[in-house]
DNA sequence: CGCGCCACCTAAACCGGTATAGATTCGCCT
DNA sequence: AGGCGAATCTATACCGGTTTAGGTGGCGCG
């Protein structure tokens, strides 16, 4: 009756030969012959045991486990489509390698910053990925001094050593307005995210620069911090200008929905009156009337890539940053030829 | 220079005492005088020393985390706003006890067994959260053979013993059934959820139960995965029916979403033609157009609440259920009267 | 034949805590 | 004065692995 569960010195013991050398052939270490390795594992085998982690750890002082630091207002989080995704992705690669992931989720930087102290500090986690880079990012001087392998979640700026795997998003905003363009549009305004976020920033320069390199005015464009709530109220501001809008592109898809329906509310029609885009191909943008021309990513993906990027760090002391399929414009029926009134 | 972090045994060498009295002093056990512990304490905090996680977690067999099992595919998981609201509520209660979370996602049933017992089997936490409860739910056995302790998100059936935590959701479905009624409606419909969870059952026979009450005809109910892809089929067919809802009730806020989008795309407007209500009062949901009746909770609440309770059993080896404040119905703009028409 | 070397394996220290058995001190009681 | 018990503290085993320092035996080679 095995009632507790069996030990490495259980294993020796049965198998004849000393704990030292099981833990070898467990970590395929030389030092052991080929059959006696056999006899151990098979006995191992037998006895079902598995070695504890927690004593791992304490010799080896690592944890099998990587973190994930989210900072979000509580009110906020259920919006962003992204983690849930990004998560998955990164489950599917840790379960095959036994490791577990730790999520913090934090509501400012005060306690994000704790967060990577504390996971560190406790040796919780063997590395971190980095997500919603900013700009001079007080994390990685963070992370240096931890010496915590990490890896970044888009680009990160210049002089920044660590790897990061990330989309090209300045394409889709680029296909996007020329999306418009090619429809008829001449005024085009943005609901950018925040700009302060690596990503915000970014899709908002790609589409100031798509729209000055057409010989458009790219100055129609509103901050937010990406939040439904600001997307709805940007929409509103650019509408009631004195010469609002034919089309916006939106930094991600609920901001565009969001904004879809103050145009609704305002009698607009979309896309007759006004074009609308979002960005990030989430599952409910499909579903909304008129369905959201979008620019998608491939979260679940990026989520997968990153997991493998990250122990890959761990494992070999570096790894080799990645470069994912830029995102793709989908184009539904948010978007059409701006209404003739307007030239 | 402390260059290595300091250690129980530099503090009981500091301290002039046995480490064996630190460990008494850090856990305040009886035994050390008030002097000594408080030396004790002064000096470990001189010396900024912070226990050792993996040590105590290989004395004391407890990890210091719990663990949230996510059964979701991938493509889907994007779709639900409960869990990145619930994780934040969960997490606001486990950072102040510095604790962790450990998630894993995982695409199906044999995984999810097999995520509890590496959970459990590897010592990784001390206790579970248990969401999605399923008619004669495997896990409950699995729990307890693993003795892992658990908390329930919702009412488990009769029989089980482990505590939960729950809102009435057949009290907002009743509102959302009394409020349409008051509005004149007499034909409504229910896109319902998975019948094979806990919730979407009740919600379905809450909504069966209030029509019945009223002696109306409950049966015009669809059953769905809570996708919002199922939930625009199952309103398609509802409105695809000889004889029509005027209003329609959804197990939750993405279908409800889906079901607007189909409805405008049948050329129907609502609150004038068609009344819909959704549930779970998600931010989006607030900022379609019209935007959402809806029925709301509070899932962050709901996971500081479990968050207290799970760590109540883990330290009491009991603790009590609790039953948060009921659903309440929030009327916005989608609901109205029924057209003129459908008598 | 004796030496060195390699392959294989053991013994024991170690990681940093917790827990238990026993030592010491001191006050109090008879 | 002697003894008992409580309070306080030390020494040490222990949790279950990893890792290092040695030890043994067999073989090739001069």
């Amino acid at each position: 009756m095995a009632l507790r569960k069996p030990t490495i010195t259980d294993v020796a013991r049965t198998a004849g030969v000393s704990k030292g050398l099981v833990s070898f052939a467990l970590n395929d270490k030389p030092g052991v012959s080929p059959e006696t390795r056999k006899r151990i594992l098979d006995v191992a085998g037998d006895l079902g045991w598995r070695p504890s982690l927690s004593a791992r750890s304490l010799s080896t002082k690592t944890s099998f486990a990587l973190g994930l630091v989210i900072r979000r207002k509580a009110e906020v989080i259920s919006a962003d489509p992204f983690f849930p995704a990004f998560i998955a992705g990164v489950e599917s690669v840790l379960t095959e390698e036994g490791r577990a992931l730790v999520l913090s989720v934090v509501p400012d930087a005060t306690a994000e910053m704790k967060s990577y102290r504390t996971l560190a500090g406790d040796n919780r986690v063997d590395g971190v990925f980095l997500t919603d880079l900013r700009r001079n990012d007080e994390r990685f001087d963070l992370l240096a001094e931890l010496a915590l392998p990490a890896v970044a979640l888009g680009r990160p700026g210049p002089g920044v050593e660590i790897p990061s795997v990330q989309v090209d998003d300045t394409h889709g905003i680029a296909a996007a307005v020329a999306h418009l363009i090619s429809l008829g549009h001449r005024r085009i305004g943005h609901v950018a995210g925040d700009p302060h976020m690596m990503h915000g920033g970014r899709r908002r320069s790609s589409f100031t620069d798509a729209m000055r390199d057409a010989g458009l005015d790219p100055s129609l464009v509103i901050e937010t911090d990406f939040s439904a709530s600001q997307g709805a109220d940007a929409t509103r501001t650019l509408l009631g200008a004195g010469a609002p809008p034919t089309a916006i592109v939106f930094a991600n898809d609920p901001m565009a929905i969001a904004g879809l329906g103050v145009a609704q509310q305002l009698g607009l029609h979309v896309p007759d009156d006004l074009s609308i885009t979002g960005f990030d191909g989430t599952d409910i943008s499909g579903y909304v009337y008129p369905a959201l021309t979008t620019i998608t990513s491939d979260p679940v993906e990026w989520g997968r890539v990153a997991a493998r990027t990250l122990l890959a760090l761990i494992a070999d002391g570096s790894a080799e940053s990645v470069e994912l399929p830029p995102a793709a414009l989908l184009v539904r029926a948010s978007t059409g030829p701006p209404p003739p009134a307007a030239p």
